[in-house]
DNA sequence: GAATCTGTGTACGCTTTCGTACGTTGAAGA
DNA sequence: TCTTCAACGTACGAAAGCGTACACAGATTC
């Protein structure tokens, strides 16, 4: 089982995270596949037929609502999957664009639906993740309201970099700018701030992480609370770890 | 079964919507309970040992993020529940506080965790009900972002009126711009525009929706998307019935 | 090598909202 | 009736961010 052991490795989280017997269920349905940057895995109010256990790369999830100016309010890498709603057996609410290219572990959404009846322990795991990322969207909705266009991006730039696992990020102001909800500009001028502080290093579409911790000192109570909540909500001591 | 079927009336529209199959389970381990307003019916991060369908009256859904200045992500009433996070067997991430007074049936979460396990029909259709939260939630960050005080204040007035079914809503400015993250002065200038308008009427405590058609209109896309949705996600025809 | 396009730098007036502060009024308690 | 206090009205300078616009530079294409 030697070869075996070398296909089933993966660098996606909750995958690495599932139990040996849920992993059993779900390894052989799951096939490798590339993701390309501004390409949707998904669409709000269109069927979608894959999940998508991100291994590399960084989608973001995007709220459309009334279609013009979509916002970002999610950001997912090889720490989460695509398709949460395919869980509850439901069309996708959000739009999810690949913003840095990288690839992923995939399955059939009928596949998924199978192993989800078969494998209690695999409905309790996702259901948690679906918290998890509940958490991250509310926090954003925080965000959005209280920091200002400086903190947005240095959160925005420490989500990339947790889930890029490198210091260089393929971002253009152009792009922030949609994401943020804020006007090109206001990017440059909040990139040139950061920058001046030696947090950062821009160059023409891309951005350098100089100073990591003196970006979430920047960002402050804007970073960091998501991801502590990320590693309790997946950890394996849920709800009952917590009654004495 | 006269007196049975009076007594298991209620105005909570999730356990309206259940087949009678999973409301025979539920039922007789429901009691009612009064929803004092200024409660907390769960706070981020404590246990909580009970959920709440809520029949009438307001809550809503705070992040607390990093403890100081909460805001407002989810308004929550008779057509939904306090306690999602119990579902996934987890301890609550935001807080739930009580806007309006009202009364509840109220479960303990051990029991919910047998019926659940119990009946799919139930887990699965509380798994949408979760869905339509996130939906709610991106929604209040993309209106957090993009909308204007002005916007934010009718919607959080059309998504209360929505719940109360009354045109009188006990609000006050103080409170109002604690949930939207703004001043208590830009409140009070926002409500007398809206009074200007004659779609409200203010009172000392007290806001009454006069024009309820007209604040939609003024409110403009960053109303109707999450209620639409939640109906879509929330009436008996998911996924497979999208399928051609 | 020229043309073109995408990405970035920068500027200016304008609007919204903020921070702060103080005055007024309605309602409830003494 | 008087007091007290929560709720509301209002004001003013400051700051952040917007809309718009134009210029320049690196990269790509022809």
């Amino acid at each position: 089982m030697h070869s075996d052991e070398r296909f089933r490795s993966t660098t996606n989280w909750l995958l690495l995270g599932l139990a040996g017997q849920e992993l059993w269920h779900l390894w052989p349905r799951l096939r490798r596949e590339h993701l390309p940057a501004k390409t949707y895995l998904e669409r709000s109010g269109s069927l979608s037929s894959k999940v998508y256990f991100i291994e590399s790369g960084v989608v973001s999830s995007l709220e459309t609502g009334d279609v013009r100016d979509p916002i970002e309010v999610g950001v997912i890498g090889r720490e989460g999957l695509i398709g949460t709603s395919a869980i509850a057996d439901l069309i996708p609410q959000r739009d999810s664009l690949v913003q840095i290219e990288g690839q992923a572990l995939v399955l059939d959404c009928v596949q998924l639906q199978k192993c989800l009846s078969a494998s209690p322990g695999l409905r309790s795991f996702l259901s948690r993740y679906v918290q998890a990322q509940m958490v991250q969207i509310s926090l954003a909705a925080s965000a959005g309201v209280r920091a200002n266009v400086q903190q947005r991006l240095a959160r925005k730039l420490l989500m990339y970099h947790d889930r890029v696992g490198a210091d260089d990020l393929p971002l253009t102001h152009e792009n922030i700018s949609l994401m943020l909800g804020v006007r090109r500009a206001s990017v440059t001028n909040a990139v040139h701030n950061l920058e001046a502080e030696c947090l950062i290093k821009a160059q023409r579409g891309l951005i350098t992480i100089r100073d990591r911790a003196g970006l979430e000192r920047y960002c402050g109570r804007f970073y960091g609370v998501a991801e502590t909540r990320y590693a309790e909500i997946m950890s394996d001591t849920p709800r009952t770890a917590c009654v004495e």
